[in-house]
RNA sequence: GGCCUUGUGGUCAAGCGGUUAAGACGGCGCCCUCUCACGGCGCAAUCCCGGGUUCGAUUCCCGGCAAGGUCACCA
């Protein structure tokens, strides 16, 4: 068979040859031991959580030596590909605070452009035509019937599905066949002629699972489409060759097709760039766990961390203690050291999927909000309600002093003494409502409607706004006191029956009049911050609507 | 089913032949206290199973078992 003729047929015309392109794509002008990774995401225009903790290692190990990360799109497949979704992926790492050097959208080194795989169909088209040529690829006229057809008889006979070996029936077409076939005008894909035997096991180490043993490919996989359009598999070669990437960054679902990877690398004459495959975050499903689905699991999109308003450095802070199991206990003892100074390293990587737990997040979002001062809480709020806030809320930055001191009296923002009763902007606004609005929805009193009523009355005829929290306190002992209840708490612990209560109903009685809740910072502050008259509204509107 | 990967408390995990088997989250209890939150103290809870190797295995070997991944003209 003249392959020659055949690659002419099949890709006619003068492509520029391997040389041109190692001349065109030189190797990057790095130091040594830098580091070239990429994230090459497909554009669905679904940005999540695996696309970050991939993105964050991408970056870590890049950037830590001295190398480069870039933006490469997969978008060889068009029926998933959505408009905006590059932005969307870029504005969403953006957030969180991940940088690229070089890639779509983003520009850079123009040396290694295009980014998108579609705007790069010469160079797959060249190579093929040279796999071709020298007999390693061939064209393929099965359609998706005959494919459909021989995995159904394979799986009925117990056989290992796919087109190989003697399954490959157009591995073997005759030169004569082949030229009706095209004469005839039936579509058609190339394939590669596998030269591996499964029998042989390959050793193989992963910069993250460590050694691995995989089995030798002998699938003669597509890797040009029927449409002229390479597959990932092909365009993975193509590219991280030629865009000079030394670690392939992603997810361990790839292992299984790294023996493709491996016999197509050797085919195309490119040295194998090293490998880390990554665990995918994991969810329990009742008695089972799985991997996160964007279907089912809102938790999984990123877009879901900024409606819910978590601060972008929290899911960080998290997603790196997953990544690297000696990071939490580095943070702990660094926590004012910028974050790039943790020496992240892909060996430290969990070779087991974790568990993704929210709990856990919620906890190192509480902590990171409990580091902003009252400025950066201040932007950070007011930002997420512009943009994800009720009309109601964005009135809240209307009066930013009043925020500011909410801020600074009630939640101890900016001082030494935090507290940490939200873990999100949207929490955090629910959490200061009555500062701003009446209390609509009243919790119950544990106190009976007239010691109720007697205490309400007795506060407002003796209320100074002026008075300071210890005066305002011995009122509010005063009146527990004269309406039968322990002033102190040692005293109605060592006594209970003999009260109706302790002040702490009385204080809960004031508490839940003015902000209709049961739990709230330091009371007397929360007043001061209402001011005296609304403060009179608000007990007087408690006492008339019992 | 074939192939690959992984198995330490509920979760994330440290550990690398001898440890009272770290730490964090969550849970529970106590203290502090006008409530809550913060903070402090404490408690419960773990080496998948079976064989070896060894004076000694969570650690090494073998075999099970379980879980996950993958078997497209999707990435």
């Amino acid at each position: 068979m003249n392959y020659k003729l055949l690659a002419e047929r099949l890709l006619p015309g003068e492509y520029p040859t391997p040389e041109d392109y190692e001349a065109k794509y030189p190797p990057r002008d790095l130091p040594k031991g830098a580091e070239v990774t990429r994230l090459a995401p497909s554009p669905t225009g679904f940005i999540h959580l695996g696309n970050l903790f991939s993105a964050i290692t991408d970056e870590r190990i890049a950037h830590r030596s001295g190398g480069i990360v870039y933006l490469r799109i997969e978008d060889t497949d068009l029926k998933r590909k959505v408009d905006g979704a590059v932005e969307a992926v870029i504005g969403a790492l953006k957030y969180f605070d991940v940088k690229f050097d070089e890639g779509a959208e983003i520009g850079g080194n123009e040396t290694y452009a295009p980014w998108y795989q579609r705007q790069r169909a010469e160079i797959y088209r060249a190579f093929v035509k040279k796999l071709i040529a020298e007999g390693r690829a061939y064209p393929c006229f099965c359609t998706e019937d005959d494919l459909a057809a021989l995995r159904e008889e394979q799986t009925k006979n117990k056989e290992i599905t796919g087109y190989y070996g003697k399954y490959a029936k157009c591995r073997n077409l005759s030169e004569e066949e082949i030229y009706k076939n095209l004469d005839a005008g039936k579509p058609f894909v190339i394939r590669l002629r596998s030269l591996g035997n499964p029998e042989n096991k390959i050793k193989f180490h992963d910069e993250i699972k460590g050694d691995v043993t995989v089995t030798e490919n002998d699938q003669d996989v597509v890797i040009l489409k029927s449409d002229g359009i390479p597959t990932y598999h092909f365009a993975h070669a193509i590219d991280d060759h030629f865009m000079r990437t030394t670690i392939v960054i992603r997810g361990e679902d790839w292992l299984a097709s790294l023996p493709i990877h491996i016999e197509l690398f050797a085919a195309l004459g490119f040295p194998l760039p090293r490998y880390g495959h990554h665990c995918s975050l994991m969810k329990q499903d009742g008695e089972t766990r799985r991997k996160l689905s964007k279907r089912k699991d809102p938790e999984l999109s990123l877009e879901f961390y900024r409606k819910e308003g978590y601060f972008p450095r929290a899911v960080k802070v998290y997603m790196l203690t997953l990544l690297n199991s000696n990071f939490e206990e580095w943070y702990l003892k660094h926590p004012d050291a910028d974050l790039a100074e943790f020496p992240f390293k892909a060996e430290k990587m969990s070779k087991s999927g974790a568990l993704f737990d929210l709990d856990k997040l919620n906890d190192v979002s509480k902590n990171e909000l409990a580091r902003l001062g009252e400025e950066e809480m201040f932007a950070f709020l007011k930002d997420w309600a512009e943009e994800f806030g009720t009309d109601t809320q964005k009135k809240y930055f209307a009066d930013a002093e009043k925020m500011k001191r909410t801020l600074a009296l009630c939640m101890g923002v900016g001082g030494k003494k935090r507290r940490k009763d939200f873990t999100t902007a949207s929490q955090a606004m629910e959490f200061i409502r009555y500062f701003f609005e009446r209390p609509a929805a009243r919790e119950q009193y544990r106190t009976d409607a007239a010691s109720k009523n007697a205490i309400l009355r007795a506060f407002l005829a003796r209320y100074r706004y002026e008075d300071d929290a210890q005066a305002w306190f011995a009122k509010v002992k005063e009146i527990a006191a004269e309406n039968g209840f322990a002033a102190e708490m040692r005293d109605y612990k060592a006594n209970p029956e003999a009260y109706k209560g302790s002040v702490a109903d009385v204080a809960e009685v004031l508490r839940i009049a003015t902000t209709g809740q049961a739990n709230t910072p330091d009371l007397y502050t929360i007043m001061q911050i209402l001011g005296e008259e609304e403060t009179r509204a608000r007990l007087q509107c408690a006492m008339e609507n019992s």
